[in-house]
DNA sequence: ATTTAACCGAGACGGTACGTCTTGTCTTATA
DNA sequence: TATAAGACAAGACGTACCGTCTCGGTTAAAT
């Protein structure tokens, strides 16, 4: 699935003409990722883009659509990275540092803020809202966390409500509050989620 | 503080002028709903708005700045009624009732399509986002059913956390997918919380 | 007819609404025949014109549609003052002081470039040859002459084809050469018509 | 002189290398015609060429650096053969058997309507005024008829004068009106030209 | 009863981004 | 080396909306 918008050199390509350059295309994914901090995502335009880029505007319109396609091309290669957390001991600490690398992502990477303006995105426009699921950035990353956590916890629910469950209060508090919540409060989440999943 | 912006009129009012029309008031209102479901909040501008309504764009611009501070206003009111949960007899039946009110809410209802609009512009852009915290209108409904539950669950949380970790999953399951969490699983979750909660 | 042309503040003007501002007209106006001067027809472009007159792009769309269109409302209001040939005492000073003072309009004129400019552009635009037809510019001038002439000269054929063979030499050639005809040609072509027109 | 655009294959060929496609060149005039008459010159652009042709847009800036230059390229050859005019018995015959030819080839031929858009494109562009002046279209054809008119007529001008007394009211008629002369007047100029001519 | 002041609708104003188009150059693979 | 294909940077095209302004008219409270 991600091959389709990670590699778009595809297309085709049949014989003749000029290949796609590498170079303006991470140019474009640059400038996009320098605006969204600069000017914000509300103010970033896709002329805004070619200027920054120091490229034609129809070399942007020609392999993306849409602020929010580049914005998910410059944003999906970074989240894997950024959202990898090494094994720890025991469940507690698996999830606190989930939640907590999590919550960082959200907060503070330019990744985690290009994926908070891809969901804000996405309820205003269709298009954005089935790219942004199609991705789905998040539950990859959960998925590991929770499969390694799963064999000590029989009372855990399939993995999408699990993912909810863990995730959904770190993200929905980052979207419509001024404040995350406070590392005690994951804390005390990690373990009411340790306590129901265990009975 | 709902009161300021529902009762615009206020504004030094020192002596003489024309009174501001509440038909044109009403009629704005009514025109940002409409539009929301026929063209979507981004196709929505203040020029459409003012035609929509019949009314003159300097009217618009007189008493709001941007189409979302107008949806807040008119989301404001409609949401507290429509998000009252009838007490119920156990903490389960009343956590569960107001769970499917809230999915309810957010997929179908205009006013809940207008708080998902104005979630999603707030990660765009910083002023939606302080009218939007400053509202905090989930938080309103949800407090009210935690508090009719806190007897009964001496585990429970500080209403901050309790808030994120009853409504959270509901919400950003929306917010990030197709489907919202279905009966079974808002059921499931209702029993995790109410077992964490207890002890 | 050229009224609808020459007051363009007409359109209606049924009730409410900012009024056309003369100012910005006339400013399109002055643009256009600077920049005709300056860069020629071929690179002026309707951008530029804006720029140029300190206007908004819309406001220039909104009143023409092209620049061929803004450049014949600036012409034919000098136009007229322009080719005006006072009285001669005689047939021969008549024609001769009206074909030197087409050959400097259309050679030196500011007018007068538009004028070929525009008869340019009829050749590739359709529109635009309706225009200078409608307008008929040349003709005006020709036929206010020719009437002098009349009287004395029996054998001029209807006005049509006296106005092409009086004008139309002295028109192809500046249109088709880098030089006009000489004064002594223009003498000796006066001289040829009157005795063809006398007989 | 007409060589030099003719001939277009020179270009030194001083060694190697692969020869220059003729049936590309072909390709390019034929597209020009048919555009030209399809779309008109103002919308026929070097990238429609190019495709219309079906060849590389590379190859027609090789060659060509305006579609103006192609035109004439497409125009100058036809020219000669459609106005040729076999010789009439005698002057007034032959004078109005050149004007009908000439009517004719410029409200009707392919390459009249190709020498009216060079004609036209000549009053905003330096370049190609230059280019049509130094073809010389018309004189060529004209000067012809007026050699074998001339024995007769001592008092006919110079022949820069007379083509232009003869040929201007029918060429500027057509530039700058719908429509041209009618064959009366074309017959009655004659008559006028002779009587001015034969004095 | 008149004046004053703020409202109302309409719509033109100077700007700016949109997405498309053509320009002339360049880079590739093919002949 | 010339070719067809086609990507490239640049920038004009005409449209739409922005937020401001100007108009003539309306509606009340303060003169």
């Amino acid at each position: 699935m991600a091959d389709s918008t990670v590699i778009p050199t595809g297309r085709g390509r049949s014989h003749g003409g000029r290949p796609r350059s590498e170079q303006a295309r991470q140019a474009v994914l640059e400038a996009v990722d320098d605006l969204l901090v600069d000017v914000g995502y509300a103010a970033m335009t896709m002329k805004g883009i070619a200027e920054r880029a120091g490229v034609g505007r129809q070399t942007v319109y020609r392999w993306w659509t849409t602020k929010a396609e580049i914005l998910l091309e410059a944003c999906v290669e970074d989240i894997q990275e950024e959202l990898v957390v090494v094994p720890r001991s025991n469940p507690a600490e698996d999830l606190l540092a989930y939640l907590t690398s999590l919550t960082e992502f959200l907060t503070r990477s330019p990744a985690g803020i290009a994926y908070r303006a891809l969901v804000g995105e996405a309820q205003h426009d269709t298009v954005v809202r089935d790219l942004v699921q199609r991705a789905d950035l998040l539950a990859l990353s959960a998925t590991e966390v929770l499969d390694r956590v799963r064999p000590k916890t029989p009372g855990m629910p399939e993995t999408p409500l699990a993912t909810a469950q863990l995730a959904g209060p770190v993200l929905s508090q980052i979207l419509t509050s001024a404040e995350p919540l406070s590392p005690a409060h994951l804390k005390h989440h990690v373990t009411d989620l340790l306590t129901a999943w265990r009975h």
